[in-house]
RNA sequence: GGGCAGAUUCCCGAGUGGCCAAAGGGGACAGACUGUAAAUCUGCUGCAAAUUGCUUCGGUGGUUCGAAUCCACCUCUGCCCA
């Protein structure tokens, strides 16, 4: 089975130019393709975690990654998927966020020589001039067919802006200029990339008669059609400062069930005749299919050592037993009033709830455990003197929980 | 540049002088049931020294005993015309 096939097994494929042509090019390792991360925040996540496991594995069939870094495009702003206009980053952020990738990446993918390459397209597009960039691409495409693209028809009603109009020229000359200075000859990217990868191949046509392809990745989407790897507090970070390998962890245990196999067999590098094995799984049984999710990317991201105790502490918790390792909060002094704090301050000196009216609703609604008893009373009040040493375990409904010492 | 419409709490969206911390829905959170799943039911969703008080309806000023609601100016967004 070719790489092509492999990825097909795993739906992971969403769309291609040119199936027999990309087939043919990606399992004979001829591919110089390359995929691109806009630098939008200071950590990857889920999304670029898949994009970046596609690229190690066209990488084990032969082909040639190439990592592109908006680092200019990032001035624009992807208006697609988007309802609203992006908020414009300062260059200061933007190299921030540019070199928070990079560092992250390199974990995943090896850089060097006849390996992977990393580039930034602030390196050509920063120094465009406008002008000449006019002459150069601009007849080359039809507004009218832009404005039918479907990442544009969604913002007609609520308004785009020309900035944003032009981040399909961008990325499309990107691909061009990949394509000349580097033999980039294929594009992978999200599904919703689909247009402006599109952009890029029919550019490079008609600039230099060649043909390039573009292939786009199915988009990670639960049984109700909305992105995973999202929470309401936002992505699922790969950067363990923003979600921590514990929290990582529990994302993927928790995933529903009908989408657990779909994860297994999208994220992890597990064999495939391993994954049509559990595909068996019933009912409880999928437990361990999740428990296997989340060990797997879990150690993929954050290794070996960390997915473990993660793991650990996730039985700990929920099969009870055992002192877990768990995120520790100390009280001071500033907390206290009248020399002790009540059960509502600890919940919020603990970060398990935002106020303390958040707090008594907590409380009020039983939802709140120290060491295992339920707190009924709001007013219960803790001795800092209780509290030295290990401390207590404070417990916000299922799934939150914090040690508190003073 | 001209005309019109609009901005309400996490989101959508009602409210057009006091009965408004603001309907309804979604989401989130908590409880029950479970398998750390889904579905369902219940509660809850500005802040606090908590039967009360304080702050909030794009911004700033004003009218009024009283303003999310009325007036003026400003900012932003959409539509139409240029």
């Amino acid at each position: 089975m070719g790489i092509y096939e492999e990825l097909v097994a795993r739906g992971l494929i969403a769309q291609v130019t040119d199936e027999k042509e990309i087939r043919e090019l990606i399992n004979n390792g001829g591919a110089r393709f390359y995929i691109g991360f806009d630098p939008t925040a200071d950590s990857l996540h889920v999304g670029h975690f898949m994009a970046l496991c596609l690229m190690k594995r066209l990488q084990m069939a032969g082909n040639k990654p190439v990592v592109l870094i908006g680092g200019g495009t990032g001035y624009i702003g992807d208006p697609t998927g988007r309802s609203d206009l992006r908020q414009m980053m300062t260059p200061e952020t933007i190299q921030h966020n540019c070199d928070c990738f990079k560092e992250q990446m390199e974990k995943f993918i090896e850089f060097g020589e006849d390996k992977a390459i990393m580039v930034n397209n602030a390196d050509w597009l920063l120094d465009l001039n406008y002008i000449e960039i006019l002459r150069e691409i601009g007849p080359h495409f039809s507004v009218n067919n832009m404005l039918r693209a479907e990442c544009y028809k969604q913002r007609m009603e609520k308004g785009l802006s020309f900035l944003e109009f032009n981040y399909m020229i961008m990325q499309s000359y990107d691909f061009y200029y990949l394509h000349k200075n580097y033999g980039c000859n294929m594009q992978f990217g999200g599904d919703d990339q689909w247009s402006n990868m599109l952009g890029g191949t029919e550019l490079i046509r008609k600039k230099t008669g060649d043909d390039a392809y573009a292939m786009t990745i199915t988009l990670l989407l639960n049984s109700e059609g909305k992105k995973m790897g999202k929470t309401a507090n936002g992505a699922v970070w790969l950067d363990p400062k923003k979600t921590s390998p514990f929290e990582f962890y529990q994302y993927w245990r928790n995933v529903g069930d009908k989408d657990v196999l779909k994860c297994i067999r999208m994220l992890t590098f597990l064999p495939l005749e391993e994954i049509d094995k559990m595909d068996q799984w019933e009912g409880a049984d999928l437990n361990k299919a999740k428990e296997i999710l989340a060990y797997e990317l879990t150690k993929m991201v954050h290794g070996e050592e960390e997915a473990k105790r993660a793991e650990d502490s996730a039985k700990a918790l929920f099969s009870g037993g055992g002192t877990l390792d768990m995120p520790t909060v100390t009280i001071t002094e500033a907390d206290l009033r009248d020399g002790k704090i009540d059960i509502l301050g600890i919940l919020v000196a603990s970060g398990l709830t935002g106020s303390r009216s958040d707090a008594r609703r907590a409380v009020e609604q039983g939802g709140v455990t120290v060491d295992d008893v339920k707190v009924t009373d709001v007013k219960t009040l803790y001795d800092p003197k209780d509290l030295a040493g290990d401390g207590i375990v404070v417990r916000r409904g299922k799934k939150s929980y914090k040690r508190v010492n003073f």
